[in-house]
DNA sequence: GGGGAGAGATGCCGC
DNA sequence: GCGGCATTTCTCCCC
């Protein structure tokens, strides 16, 4: 029943995922390179064939291989040699496994995909729908007329009929922000052949380095907060806050 | 043998890493909310507790809670309902588990960390020593004068005693690293009260837009690639292709 | 496939 | 803790 070769080839052949729990070293070679010396970590081989490890600590995976990766696995004195290689992408891990403490595969049925809400993109709707969350009298454009002139995120005119670009943040506000919003009103200019144009930064904070050069660059900062949906959630979930 | 919130409970106590294969639905509030229907997961808890949930397909989690967070499971009618929360983040969320495929802990011992090659800083560590690499006769300043000005990542003087900025991109250069390198440079031009500084973006390709834009503003573009230490170990792999 | 930009980005280092 | 920045970033959209 430790056949784990030929048990790893007829998983993928199925399409299944595998998990392994294993003692091993790994070797990367692609992008970038790199050495991990022997550990336990959790190996996931997912039915897409996606290369997942991870250590007993942390967030990230140490090391991983993109989706479309090939894999073969031999025997050694002392353990096997776990072999991935994407050869489209140049990506290359040699993985040796000394001890298997697990080893498990099974087909997943996953047809659902996760729907998010309070991103960037509800912002820019949120503010499409009240306009006069960036000030009283601001007109947005249509949202067709947005796509001709690139990623800006929203495009009006305020009450004086001034052309204004609004670029939102989900979060802080930095230096990458206000140039974004800078790259943008110069190409408004340059595409409409005006000379007044306003750049509002929409955020719900900005960092005083990056207010700084807003000011210097003649542009506007407005706090706004993307959108929350679940807020009864939130409630009931303070609530439980003793567990 | 399936007292799942009792084996949870003790295993999260003992600092073992959980591995679950489960039927569920999962809902998330924190920085952002997201729903997901039902389908089979691999869920993993780890011994810092961290929360790492997987689809069947594709690179990234589809949930996660960051390290520090608190597990409650409770029976359900059908299956269990799993919490977690961390407060100081206040991020939340609710697993409902319909079906456990699978339950797993162990305690991993895991004392390394990994050592990745052919980075940013590898890039600015091969410039230093290699100058030419730049442009004949550029000669860096040393790394103690470089952090006075920030995070430049490589201060030095041309032939004809010009200071020059190098930015290091180990991929693609974009309009980000212009616009970084254009900070980098005005904040010379500041603090040092000169007027002429030449800014050098290196990197192994720049997209066109990036280019012109580099040329507006007077900067230069040097091709440069990054390090790389494993090549023995890439021919070997390459000639592994057939599996 | 490349370019451009968001992400529940994450993680690191510095102040 | 925030700020600034790299990341084997990943992912999506659009050309």
């Amino acid at each position: 029943m430790n056949a784990y070769p030929e048990r790893l080839q007829r998983a993928l052949e199925r399409n299944e995922t595998v998990l392994m729990c294993c003692n091993c070293s790994i070797r990367y070679s692609g992008r970038a390179e790199s050495l991990l010396g022997n550990g336990d970590r959790i190996i996931i081989i997912k039915a897409d064939k996606t290369l997942i490890v991870h250590q007993p600590e942390g967030n990230n995976p140490v090391n991983y291989m993109k989706p479309g990766t090939s894999f073969l696995m031999v025997p050694k004195e002392k353990g096997w040699l776990l072999k991935a290689a994407n050869l489209p992408l140049k990506e290359f891990i040699d993985i040796e496994i000394f001890e298997m403490h697990y080893f498990y595969s099974r087909k997943l049925e996953d047809s659902q995909s996760i729907t998010v809400a309070g991103t960037e993109e509800d912002m820019t709707n949120m503010i499409m729908q009240q306009p006069e969350l960036i000030e009283q009298g601001f007109k947005p454009v249509s949202q067709e007329e947005q796509t001709k002139y690139g990623y800006i995120d929203v495009l009006g005119y305020d009450k004086d009929r001034t052309l204004v670009v609004v670029e939102c943040k989900r979060f802080h506000a930095d230096f990458n922000a206000v140039q974004q919003l800078r790259r943008y009103v110069e190409k408004i200019k340059e595409s409409k052949g005006i000379n007044i144009v306003r750049g509002i930064l929409a955020a719900p904070k900005i960092t005083p380095n990056a207010e700084q050069m807003l000011k210097d660059w003649g542009f506007e900062f407005k706090t706004v907060k993307p959108p929350r949906y679940l807020e009864e959630f939130d409630k009931r979930q303070r609530k439980l806050e003793g567990f």
